[in-house]
DNA sequence: AACTGACTAAAAAACATTAACAGTCAAAAA
DNA sequence: TTTTTGACTGTTAATGTTTTTTAGTCAGTT
């Protein structure tokens, strides 16, 4: 058993136990009695609990930003259909992201703020593709120059965190999914000349 | 001195005490005595401590629908306008109402689902009137007709509850209010037909 | 180097006790 | 009759103590 496979087999336990318990409610005992391991060859791998959620969601992310990379890299599309297929899919594969949907109530709750730079981190991700999409947007023609763009995406970036909420976490997702184009489709017709 | 006197007075006093300390940390009994009232007073008034914030946090709602109202019924502003001035007027009188801040909260903590029934309410308010203004602009022509508007203004609800978070939570109102409007200029511009 | 299982200090949970609190109500005051 | 009071009480929250669980460690084994 080579040395990924046990890590391996950690995180894929540690994923399905910390994606149905959450963080505070799944043992590292638990994890190692599942994945068949000693307690200790879980913290050979990993630092500390914290590491290994963070770990897992990591996955999560990467898996987002797998999806999104993939999208804003499409030479078969232009800016709008790239922006509208973003902001789309980045809903479709986040709603499949529980252990992502447990770091949304960090600001609220204590001992959580080891996640604030995973957030952090995948904001300024975001921030950094979305201007992507606009300058090559602005570019083509296809959106008008915008002013301040730096900050208006930031505040973009709140109303996508700001929309989890009630999405992932009061399960409104699945009734509002169909319509969600429809609104970001608005936004983006806002950005045209 | 008259019912209303004494009425008013627990509420200013309450208005205070809960804004600074919240709900929780504040007792009736200082109440009382900073209203310089017996607390079985507060009782004569207010069926519980519970409705007296009700009160306080309906008075803060009740300014915003008032200045709302008065966007909403200008005769001299046009759909667009209208709606520019309602969302960015919304958050100012929003940002000084900190019983209000506090519900914000409530969906992350126990003991404070007796505030649901205000906030459902505020939600209902805000969906018919900004209805009223995008009927308004659509037969105007101001606007492009809006399929499945009941949804798109829940959803759009939602973003602005959802920026209440960053901006009155985590204070980050300051830093981007003067930047507010262009955003929603996006949005009002993908309005237009 | 990778893994184990016994161990331990710290944190969390459970339990017991005390203090604070929301709410009550008969009596007093207006 | 209405409004206010202040003493009272059951419940809840806070505090303190004890027990259990947990994250993390590490010498020994593979």
């Amino acid at each position: 058993m080579s040395l990924d496979d046990t890590r391996n087999i950690i995180i894929k336990v540690a994923d399905r136990l910390f994606s149905r318990f959450g963080f505070h409610k799944t043992s590292m005992d638990e994890i190692a009695k599942i994945a068949r391991k000693a307690k200790g060859s879980l913290y050979y791998h990993f630092a500390s609990k914290e590491e290994l959620f963070k770990e897992v969601v990591s996955k999560e992310i990467n898996k987002l930003k797998h999806t999104l990379s993939n999208i804003i890299e499409d030479p078969d599309l232009d800016a709008s259909e790239k922006i509208k297929k973003y902001l789309v899919d980045r809903m479709v594969v986040l709603n499949d992201s529980a252990n992502y949907h447990e770091t949304l109530r960090a600001d609220f709750f204590e001992h959580f703020d080891f996640i604030d730079s995973l957030r952090t981190d995948l904001d300024n991700w975001e921030k950094e593709n979305l201007k992507k999409i606009i300058l090559q947007g602005i570019e083509n023609g296809e959106f008008a120059p915008v002013k301040e763009m730096d900050v208006l995406l930031d505040m973009f970036i709140m109303v996508l965190k700001g929309l989890e909420i009630p999405f992932f976490l009061q399960e409104k997702y699945d009734k509002y999914s169909p319509y969600f184009e429809g609104l970001m489709g608005i936004l983006i017709k806002g950005l045209a000349p």
